[in-house]
DNA sequence: TATGAATGAGCATTCATTCAT
DNA sequence: CATGAATGAATGCTCATTCAT
């Protein structure tokens, strides 16, 4: 029998590394050569396993971004806290993360743009869960009158263009004191509650 | 010193037709033949003008944001109105222009995070201009209790990322409903309404 | 020693998807990975039994060939007609049945071409056997006066050239009208009748 | 004033580099490298004059092609011989020409059957002229009552197709005598004197 | 024996940059 | 000053071939 190694197994590999080259040189700056000098194959053997370089790319950012809010639906949502104040948790959690990694995301974040294809779209309903929930927090919120009549959609596309304004500014004003944005982000959201 | 003079026309025709490939053909599709093309000159005679590609990028991109938000000091400001609805006046302006070179502004946007170096501080110097005259604004409204006594620097800090925001998701997102933006930072203004 | 039998037996599934192959996709078209995948084989496979690419190409088109003029030795020979008439049948039979064949018979012969190695002697002798029968029945008709006075080598090379021609103008010159030939061929053997 | 070299000389140039590439290498082992160093130029440089390889290629063969049968317009045509001994003469002359140039022509007519596109069309076309002539010089012998009554173009057409037949043959079967398809030509030629 | 995996060598093409005139 | 010409360095991609299991 011959060597063996599992498809997908190898194939997330080869991703891991694209992800890592182009938070390390940037989206721009990355090639199928660099990718494969990172996971120690060569340039030939991931045309075995991805078609071409727009393949390779796209799947690196879509694994990227997959699991990006994923964690939110947990812990925080499930606690007794003011409704409002776990949203605050949550977008704060966000920033400090993107924050922490903040060189990583913003090649992440000029990566996006630059596909081919509707990956824009696909990369924006990442969002979606966590915007289900910020709603679902909000029409609780309302219900028990602990927050003002707002539109919870409309509230929920505020969050979520706070949390891109947020991420773009890191991404493209990195000396930029990010801090205002923060403030804001709080200022709107205490000004909600009852 | 007609020479000097005749020297920097050409550098700023050059920058000129960059600007104009930028937009028509997006950041990335521009290249030195194309540029040449555009101000009918043959590509070896734009490295008497810059020193290499990069600069030829930094200096178009430097240009076209130059005057940005030049108009913005002379009408609206000198008006008998609001300071806030002045305010709000300028930056729906601002929004409107926009959208009206959407793709010009969206492929700019792009390039901005592209360059080599910090050319992104210099970018946001140019709302510099417009900071000083919200400040001058908000100053003048709370002096003239129209405005709730708010930080003037905090305050535009917000508005320009607020109109940052709108750009980018314009950039970005193209498809969304920037409406949304749009109302929240109208909604953001009127509340510091007295 | 059925291992052997066996050996042999994948030697020539090999060959015969080869020759399917080239058929199908034309001789530039062909690779290892397609002919390895017609015959339900790793590519590595074919290593086994083959030393090189060119090796399966050379037997390939050898066994293609192997058999091309072997039916005509048995009906039309025997049969009471006209010597020269008897020809004329095999001939037309071959030249119908190359165009009912007409995309594989081209792929065949650009493929003839292209190999390394003195191939082209070797599919030339193919014919060997059809040059035996043509030169028997021409001996034959002088014999029993029904032909003029020819030399049967002579006469048999002619038949070579016409048939080869009509193949070729096939293969290259697809549009032709390959009918002029076929005349071609009628007119002169028709002359040779006594 | 830069350097400048008249471009349609130096594509020409490119082209007969092509072509002696061909002639020594055999058409399927020919590309940009070889060619751009047979003419001591790099591979890039070539593109500054043909916009792909497959132009190259194209207008290489179409080169080559291009005055194969001009100059028999002239002497021959013109002379007071019997019109079928011109024409003879004519076809020996190809022959002989052809067994000359062996290899390279081999190679040429290798190549032809290989360029995408109806290239094929385009170079049986440059029989075109010769067919005219051998047609006119036809109708000139039956007018003179020199031929017999055959149709010129069917004469023609055969002509043609012996001419082709010899050059497939040597091309195709190198150590072939291809003595046989001559004397078959000269016999089938004498044949329609009257 | 069979094959999954890996790869080196090679090819077409693009583009910023240099240089001689 | 202007530029035609030339090119090196990349880059995406293909495919025959090798090797370990």
């Amino acid at each position: 029998m011959p060597k063996k190694v599992n498809h997908d197994i190898r194939k997330l590999e080869i991703l891991k590394a694209a992800i890592k080259v182009f938070g390390r040189e940037g989206f721009e700056n990355s090639n199928l050569s660099i990718i494969a000098q990172e996971c120690n194959l060569s340039r030939a053997t991931i045309y075995q396993y991805f078609k071409n370089k727009d393949e390779v790319f796209y799947f690196a950012i879509k694994e990227a971004t997959e699991n990006m809010f994923a964690k939110y639906n947990i812990e925080i949502w499930n606690s007794e806290i003011h409704p409002i104040d776990a949203i605050q948790l949550v977008v704060d959690d966000i920033m400090d993360t993107a924050l922490l990694h903040k060189k990583e995301l913003s090649n992440l974040i000029r990566a996006i743009g630059k596909l081919k294809g509707n990956l824009n779209k696909i990369i924006y309903r990442r969002t979606a869960k966590l915007q289900i929930l910020i709603k679902q927090k909000i029409r609780e919120g309302i219900k028990n009158n602990q927050i003002i009549e707002i539109s919870p959609v409309e509230f929920t596309n505020q969050m979520i263009i706070f949390i891109e304004s947020f991420c773009f500014q890191m991404a493209y004003f990195p000396e930029e004191n990010v801090n205002t944005t923060r403030n804001l982000i709080h200022k709107y959201l205490q000004s909600t509650k009852k």
